[in-house]
DNA sequence: AAGACGGGGAC
DNA sequence: GTCCCAGTCTT
């Protein structure tokens, strides 16, 4: 269809449809890429929340930049893929310190900032600074795939040339930022992935998808690998009103986040089998095992985790050598720690 | 090019 | 159960 009349028919579309989202209400960059950071592969109503309470908490790059990792991550708690706050807040430190709080203006700069792709540079030039550059995520990839029939694999290198080739050339000479936000919220709400309402939708003339019934073949899309099993055996080792936490590796899932005394196994063991191990054997002879709990599952994109806790009750003073000293923490202090969704909801349930 | 990285919601 | 969301980084 023609270029025009398509970037045309979104605008009137997007004036006519669009949410009323409080980052489209600013050309504050820092606002723009706080919003952006947070709604990587997140929906706008579980993003919402978060974009407001860090606003609130850190108005401006520098209040960011001058705040705990720790606390950055607490705020973060519950959103995932952590390594978004970890690499906000170091961006954050860059531009406080390296720019004077001034954020980089061009697409090129911006892509140079850690947890800014090409996506996320897209939109910050475009809607902070109106720079005339495409964005392209998985709202635009699947209203292109389906407007203009395209079926190469959207994962693809080639697919990658070919999207961001017709998204550059079907960007309009003016209203750029008004484009993009309206070929994103397209996406997001009239071609939706499942069931687009191509019954009302003002492209359903020109639409390849719909014209030859491709809307749920578009885009094309390689399925995603194996998920791997694993089991978590917590000990909630408690002593008087507190409680041992321990930052997670570096190595492996919720980096820097906190979450029980951890033993992990090819397969759900019982306690006694558990027992074999000398850190277990010691903590054992050392406590008083008040509580088993079910079987949790946790399910993540490439892993499902199998979580089983045992309340050991550790005497005063009581302190095992089991791969150094414990650290244990007050209520208090534990809810201001980070911790994976999984830890979060078990503390809050009724016997805590 | 493929895998890792969270959690939630829609169907 | 499956899919996928205003993606990025690492290998």
């Amino acid at each position: 269809m023609d270029k025009q009349l398509f970037s045309q028919q979104l605008i009137g579309w997007y004036q006519r449809h669009h949410r009323d989202l409080p980052w489209r209400r600013t050309k504050n960059p820092y606002c723009i890429w706080l919003s952006e950071i947070i709604l990587q592969q997140t929906r706008v109503k579980q993003g919402l929340p978060y974009y407001l309470r860090f606003v609130e908490a850190f108005p401006t790059v520098q209040s960011l930049a001058n705040a705990e990792e720790r606390d950055v991550l607490r705020l973060w708690q519950g959103l995932g893929y952590y390594s978004r706050a970890r690499n906000l807040h170091q961006t954050a430190k860059l531009v406080a310190n390296e720019h004077r709080g001034v954020f980089p203006g061009r697409y090129a700069e911006l892509l140079m900032l850690k947890g800014v792709g090409t996506y996320t540079a897209a939109a910050i030039a475009s809607f902070a600074f109106n720079e005339k550059t495409a964005v392209l995520d998985g709202n635009v990839f699947r209203v292109l795939a389906r407007v203009f029939g395209v079926e190469t694999d959207i994962a693809s290198n080639e697919g990658k040339q070919v999207f961001s080739r017709l998204a550059t050339d079907l960007l309009p000479d003016a209203l750029t930022d008004v484009y993009n936000q309206a070929i994103m919220e397209f996406g997001a709400v009239q071609c939706t992935p499942a069931t687009p309402d191509c019954l009302f939708c003002p492209l359903n003339r020109d639409c390849q998808a719909n014209l030859t019934g491709r809307q749920h073949r578009l885009p094309v899309k390689k399925k995603k690998g194996n998920v791997r099993e694993r089991y978590f055996h917590y000990l909630v080792l408690r002593q008087g009103d507190a409680v041992h936490l321990k930052e997670r590796p570096e190595k492996d899932i919720w980096r820097g986040l906190y979450d029980f005394y951890l033993k992990e196994a090819p397969a759900m063991r019982t306690l006694d089998d558990l027992a074999g191990e000398e850190d277990v054997k010691e903590l054992l002879a050392a406590a008083v095992v008040e509580k088993e709990s079910a079987v949790f599952t946790h399910v993540l994109t490439h892993q499902r985790i199998r979580a089983k806790f045992w309340h050991l009750r550790l005497p005063p003073g009581a302190s095992p050598a089991v791969a150094g000293p414990l650290r244990f923490y007050s209520p208090q202090e534990i809810n201001a720690l980070p911790k994976p969704i999984l830890i979060a909801n078990y503390l809050n349930r009724p016997f805590f």
